[in-house]
DNA sequence: TAGATTGTTAATCGATTAACAATC
DNA sequence: TAGATTGTTAATCGATTAACAATC
């Protein structure tokens, strides 16, 4: 799994060890929906969702656990047990329908809806980011686009004029945005994750290799290729 | 967790349990240096490098198990018990010391050494990642710029002459290239995997949204950013 | 039907964590 | 010293997987 930096966001979610809880002993394997998904279930999910996509994207009507195994990385009677958690999407002898299967996991993981996300840094790294349509594919969309340099504001990247940093407040309060994309020097990431995290943005997704301290209620993930690689290359020199 | 192709790589990593076994029992904790790691151990202690790395570049000399923990959302007991079996490599009522600990970890990620890496596409994703130090800073070289557009052949990124992708084999082989970052349109992604894969590179690290099938011994990684906010989203709602 | 693939079980293994003595 | 933080134990919990009946 890429390090996802999201091992985050484990607050609050102590599981009931104690027979002393009030509620009903849950039936193991029947998730229930108000129950929050265990890290592991919720990456893998996330991870099942993207190849989909993808596929999807390729034109795939159906699709087995071998396949999405091959794919993921992950042991198909585990991709199996993971949806069987949820229901009985698949068909024996055929395999899983892509498209249901995208709009499942959208459900189980809450996340059907269209976000907006705000953009900081207009240089090489955002104008990718803005024009690319990964964020949208997921339901994502770029409403706004900052950037500190004067020489930036006003100009168009995609179908968005470039704004001053200086009215970020005003825009994520008026787009309601609750995730913001950093894709500035490290030098001005701090500084700005904490205007950003000030104005209510909740989620803060670093491109940047600064270490960025948060408060509490806010999660931050920082994108790092580079560990990636890394993580890649033990495997393949051992 | 970065599902990279190597839930396969666990084998020969069982724990000796039982006293029937021929071998010495081994000190359990004490990890073999011939031994591979699991790939959670791995993913763990490539997180740990990254956020080591970017304290270090902030000039910090110590970290502690639980600073650690605050920003890899890694509990800081795991922590301690992952680097433990390598080593004592803290100190009781101080913490680790950030230098030796990065190159403690590379020396147990074995990726020490500097590696050689291509670069496939010159747009602005390309541009962004051939001028960042994100590679750089982990032991990877970007030695090679390609594209297939010939007016983008010949400019210059960084310090790279673009070279046109029909040289991909002869560079590959001649900078020993283990590692290719695809900087380019899904439509194009197939394609140029295959050639990449049959000039001898390992580890593809794909920033398309293409599904890309590749031979059994070549490891893809598929950078998704969307979906690892999909991931952390999900924390946030419920 | 025959072949393929899901859904599920049962057993094992590794991950996780609280707690605390050791010690800087 | 007193405070802080590591290293380690012991117990629990969740993840993993082979195997196979069910069934498309």
């Amino acid at each position: 799994m890429a390090a996802v930096g999201a091992q985050s966001a484990d607050r609050g979610r102590q599981r009931v060890t104690t027979v002393s809880d009030d509620r009903p002993i849950a039936d193991p394997g029947a998730e229930k929906p108000g129950e929050k998904l265990s890290l592991g279930v919720a990456a893998r999910l996330s991870r099942y969702l993207q190849v989909l996509t993808q596929a999807r994207k390729m034109g795939k009507a159906t699709i087995s656990s071998q396949e999405l195994a091959d794919y993921t990385h992950v042991n198909s009677t585990q991709i199996r047990r993971d949806l069987s958690g949820f229901g009985k999407f698949g068909k024996r002898g055929v395999g899983y329908n892509v498209d249901s299967l995208v709009s499942q996991i959208r459900k189980i993981l809450r996340t059907s809806g269209q976000h907006n996300i705000a953009l900081f840094g207009a240089g090489h790294l955002g104008t990718a980011i803005a024009t690319s349509d990964i964020f949208a594919d997921h339901g994502f969309r770029v409403v706004a686009v900052f950037d500190s340099d004067q020489h930036k504001v006003g100009t168009e990247i995609g179908q968005l004029e470039v704004q001053p940093t200086s009215d970020l407040r005003h825009v994520i309060d008026e787009e309601d945005i609750v995730v913001a994309v950093l894709a500035v020097p490290a030098s001005a990431a701090q500084e700005l994750a904490d205007e950003i995290a000030d104005a209510g943005v909740k989620i803060i997704f670093n491109y940047s290799d600064a270490l960025i301290r948060v408060p509490p209620e806010v999660t931050v993930h920082t994108s790092s290729p580079a560990v990636d690689l890394l993580y890649a290359l033990y495997f393949y020199l051992t």
